[in-house]
DNA sequence: CATGAATGAGTGTTCATTCAT
DNA sequence: TATGAATGAACACTCATTCAT
């Protein structure tokens, strides 16, 4: 039914373009993707992926939304039911690296591939990954509020060394093809990222 | 007769190619600048490039081996007279987050375009990058000699954080033409990194 | 229908290079000839050139393949119904030296071009040439079994020294655009071959 | 006295051009040859080759003249002290295969290069070449003139057929890198050639 | 909706050639 | 006589893009 359903959904091969660009973005480097590369990968003809996208950075940046908006929402239900600012971050923390593991293309994109080109800043891509961090800043937020976390500092500032932190820790498994830390390595490193930083987060008792 | 002096040293257009790219990655991304665009910039015929270059990431990679190693120098000149693990610490962050704002190429090439590259990491310049690293660890692992610095932590984890921290922040500036924000505000942002890193990083005291 | 039919022939562009190429080599040189000059001739985009040969070496020994499987063919016609191996001997060199004149670009092709590449003998049209070559063979073996020539001599030797003097003879036509000295000509030089070489065949009577 | 007599000898380098030709000839095909490669090879500056030769096919053709000048100076003290056409045939025959085998580079110019090429008809390469041919000429219209050699067959298609056996025989020694037949096989070539051609060559007695 | 064929503008690369020293 | 540096024009090759079917 979801197929053949009036609201004309996009035909397959929009998607399996879509596909075929993750799977090639595990491989090798964004700029050396061709147009032939991406049809041949997807099974498609290369001159109808100009139906469904202007140019391979559009395929790019449409990907990467749809994987961050995905994203958007694997963090906020892990975050349910958890109460208290630092237990949220260390969740924010743990799954962000595990999640990077998991999803090598969506990791390459968001450090590596998307900064390079000025026009993501100005794609609906560049917004999912605000809300993404929007998920960041209302937990810091919120353990300001509550007394938790301290009040004199920026908040953009600390939300950037956050996420440097955890991008900088992720980056080794995303440049080589390492076969992903054990799941206990990753455990370690997260929390290392939270014995580091809370201390530094913490109201200071008067 | 330093002019004539037997070590044959490289003609100007060398160099010429070298300063021309510093310039060109200030401006635009790295794959879009192609040979004319060098060329052209450094005043010299495209075809001289690749006699000393043989391809535009070699250039890159040299490039960026060198105003790496001028970088440490700048750092190992800097930390000179700092007594005091913690002490060196701030230093090395507020000189990084200067440093980029000043060379804004060589955090470009740093962050966003070396990075991308598989070839960059065998490349003389990672090894240059690699040195600057060992600064930062020297400081960590001095500071946990001398029991500054917590020993439960491993150090190339804390590197990490650091660098991830320090790179995050420079970021917007790297990204954005901003004129790069103003001396006070950076000094606050190293402030913040400080006041965020180094609790968690004390010793605690038994 | 036999347009439309299943097997996938290949498209005329290939072929018309293919002629463009035959056309080219009775003019000039093949190390002269460039990607564009073929192009134009073929009046076919260059960059089509690549998309079917890869290189013009690839088109020149493609070429040479078919060219040489053609005159297979034609001499395997001309041999039919012709007995001894004498008088099959002798059709052969004349329908080699009439050929050369009909096809000058076959006959510049396998004196002049091909030898001079090392990867023409790794090439199909290799293969092919020896395919030609195996026809002489063909002959001489047959007239040794039936005791018409000679078997003291080895048959490698034996088909070299007839090549040779068939290939030299017709060197002047190939190398200077001689209006291809008249039939009468030909004749001649076709006979002279025969009665050098035919006595020193010849077994003696005991 | 040589070096520095009056006659301007050409210096060293024009000679270690030819030379560093000769080695390369032997390495690869012509066409591949660049000014560079025989820059170092001579071990002299591309730019000194302008002095002494236009181009690259001018050198070719030097080395050329100057080996087969050589060549026929070897034949002729060859023939010297030997009665009859015949036993001078065989001598030159024998010669031919075994001087090819010696200078492999002289034999790659006169069967693969030099013909290629139109203006190599009108160089004094030509000219020596013909003078090479003379000699054989010479051979064939003395033993005419003495009776040995029939005289019903133009001298010129006589000539070509005796040269392409020969040349037709060396050319494997010279295509593959063969470490040239033994001298016993070469013996044994010239024998076949011998052989084959002699009887059609005799007078037949009446 | 999908494709094979074709194109042309752009890009990297090569290399003979010149020239100041 | 000899050289290192530099050049420019030609050339091969790539690839996004278009189009008829």
């Amino acid at each position: 039914m979801a197929k053949k359903s009036k609201k004309k959904s996009k035909p397959d091969s929009y998607y399996k373009i879509l596909d075929a660009l993750e799977a090639l973005i595990e491989e090798k480097n964004f700029s050396e993707i061709k147009w032939n590369d991406l049809a041949a990968k997807a099974d498609v003809n290369a001159g109808l992926i100009y139906r469904y996208y202007k140019d391979l950075k559009n395929v790019l940046f449409v990907l990467f939304e749809k994987t961050t908006l995905d994203q958007v929402q694997e963090v906020q239900f892990g975050l349910r039911g958890i109460e208290g600012a630092f237990n949220k971050l260390r969740k924010f923390i743990w799954i962000q690296l595990h999640d990077t593991v998991a999803h090598r293309a969506r990791g390459r994109m968001q450090l590596l591939e998307a900064r390079a080109h000025k026009s993501y800043f100005d794609s609906p891509a560049y917004e999912a990954s605000r809300k993404y961090v929007s998920l960041l800043r209302g937990i810091i937020e919120e353990g300001i509020e509550t007394g938790e976390i301290r009040d004199d500092l920026p908040v953009n500032d600390i939300i950037r060394i956050i996420l440097g932190a955890i991008e900088h820790t992720m980056m080794p498994a995303l440049l080589f093809n390492l076969e992903a830390g054990s799941d206990n390595e990753i455990d370690r490193q997260a929390d290392t990222i939270c014995k580091l930083l809370f201390p530094g987060l913490k109201k200071s008792p008067l």
